[in-house]
RNA sequence: GGGUAGAUGCCCGAGUGGCUAAAGGGGGCAGACUGUAAAUCUGCUAGCGAAAGCUUACGUUGGUUCGAAUCCAUCUCUACCCA
């Protein structure tokens, strides 16, 4: 059974490659060469998962229909479910943490390091690579997984975030944004169309519909404005994948479109129920984490999660701490990503199972201790103390230490999510975990 | 032995009569960071006090003045130059 499968995946990808640009979006690539380049994980992995809900075997559909995310398992007591999301270059398991790499580069880490600490997923965002190196240079380098050599999954951001983080720098028309980009200060304008071009040319397995996220607070008028824009532009992109990506074979990019609506539940409803609409390759959920209190980001899910679909994957943007990715995990959401284990790690902050470990205190100064009994061996060979000394001493040996360690954690947070929700003991697992995590510490 | 310059808070260093418990760095101690303009940013950093405030502080001692880190004298020390 295997080998048939196998070669129906090559036979429906080696047809992609004829009829359509390959996943990269890039045209007359010689298909042989790019073959030899699917990872084996990929052909292997996404057809030989088991079943569907219907439980119809996923092989038997996706000689139609690719099918790219599988659920595998669900925690009968919450909306908590494993998965397998099948991607060009490979195969994500989720719930899954996508460690972040805007400007190609999971900052102070080698892909090798990544890859040891079982990242199946990083980011890169459009607006960076845009203004420098550009993406046709990217484009002609081989998209952006032969330019960084990172050759697992990536998803690419839209660009729709720094329109919010940039804020000063802008002005949102209906037909994109215009920007004085914060390099050089010349003017520029991203719009949903030059958005989807950039991100088919850097190729990543996800690209991200172009949004506006509004920013917190905001009135619900605003915010019901924001997402008419966010809706129209959806449609735009959708046309532009229509016509430039023609929906076929299991090596075309995706796209996932992102439900705004700022803290009111009638407006997520109506943009998820919009985007759903336009049918994409999965939902995310955006507009949270801008300043909001934890319990509005919650309810943001909350109000969201119940109107997109079952089989599709569903990301929260740029989350969070570690109890809130469990709490989220539980609420359904699938996929994350989030700077703050890699910048805070910068910043000289070790994540722990008892919560954030600040490592340049003074309290640390003679801690023979590792950082955290769940250390990854690289890291946990070294002593609290040794880490202090180099943070104090202003030493690059730190900041990939604690990158390394963080993302580690966060990596095997959601690993062992993932095996709690097949054990079927996920909810203890995130009590005793969130628990031990916010409790105070002893005296 | 003579001359010149100088001695400021943990360190460097600004300040030449009241707005100076003393700029600015550095160091130290904390904190923030959530689709990365971030190896960044913020606060504190003489003592006591929750605070108002009080008490000590600009090498020593003494003086001028309503008031001195700032002016005068003295001594001590440092650097450089001359013998």
């Amino acid at each position: 059974m295997g080998l048939t499968i196998v070669s129906h995946a090559a036979g429906i990808y080696s047809q992609n490659l004829k009829i359509a640009k390959n996943p990269c979006g890039e045209e007359n690539r010689g298909n042989g060469e790019k073959l030899s380049k699917i990872p084996h994980s990929l052909v292997a992995g996404g057809f030989s998962g088991g079943f569907g809900l219907a439980g119809v075997p996923v092989a038997a559909i996706s000689v139609r229909l690719p099918v790219s995310f599988t659920v595998l398992a669900t925690d009968p007591s919450s909306s908590a479910r494993r998965g397998e999301l099948a991607l060009p270059h490979g195969t994500v398991a989720t719930p899954m943490f996508m460690p972040v790499g805007t400007q190609g580069s999971v900052k102070t880490l080698h892909p090798a390091e990544l890859e040891e600490l079982g990242a199946q997923i990083i980011l890169g965002n459009t607006y960076h690579l845009w203004l420098r190196p550009g993406h046709e240079l990217i484009r002609g380098m081989g998209g952006l997984h032969d330019f960084t050599t990172w050759q697992k999954p990536m998803l690419t951001d839209s660009g729709g975030f720094q329109v919010w983080s940039l804020a000063k720098l802008r002005k949102i028309t209906e037909e994109g944004v215009r920007f004085q980009n914060h390099l050089d200060g010349s003017k520029m304008l991203l719009t949903p169309e030059l958005s989807m071009d950039i991100q088919a040319a850097l190729g990543a397995d996800i690209a991200m519909l172009f949004d506006e996220c509004p920013p917190y607070p905001c009135d619900e008028a605003y915010a019901a404005k924001s997402l008419g824009l966010t809706s129209r532009w959806a449609r735009r992109c959708k046309d532009w994948i229509v016509t430039h990506q023609p929906r076929s074979g299991t090596g075309r990019q995706r796209h996932f479109g992102i439900v705004q609506g700022s803290v009111f539940a009638d407006l997520r409803e109506q943009s998820a129920r919009e985007l759903v609409e336009l049918d994409f390759d999965g939902y995310a959920i955006g507009g949270v984490s801008v300043g909001e209190p934890e319990h509005e980001m919650f309810r943001a899910i909350d109000n969201a999660v119940p109107f997109l679909p079952y089989d599709k994957p569903r990301y929260a943007m740029g989350l969070g701490t570690p109890p809130q990715i469990l709490e989220m995990i539980g609420r359904g959401v699938d996929l994350f990503d989030c700077v703050m284990p890699t910048r805070v790690a910068r910043h000289g902050v070790a994540f722990t199972l008892d919560g954030p470990l600040h490592i340049k205190n003074l309290s640390h100064a003679q801690d023979p201790r590792p950082v955290c009994e769940s250390a990854h061996p690289h890291v946990a060979r070294f002593s609290r103390a040794y880490l202090r000394h180099l943070f104090r001493a202003g030493e690059i040996l730190a900041l990939r230490l604690l990158s390394f360690h963080n993302l580690h954690f966060f990596l095997r947070l959601v690993a062992d999510a993932r095996e709690a929700i097949s054990a079927g003991s996920f909810p203890t697992f995130k009590d005793d975990f969130i628990q031990r995590y916010t409790q105070p510490p002893l005296p």
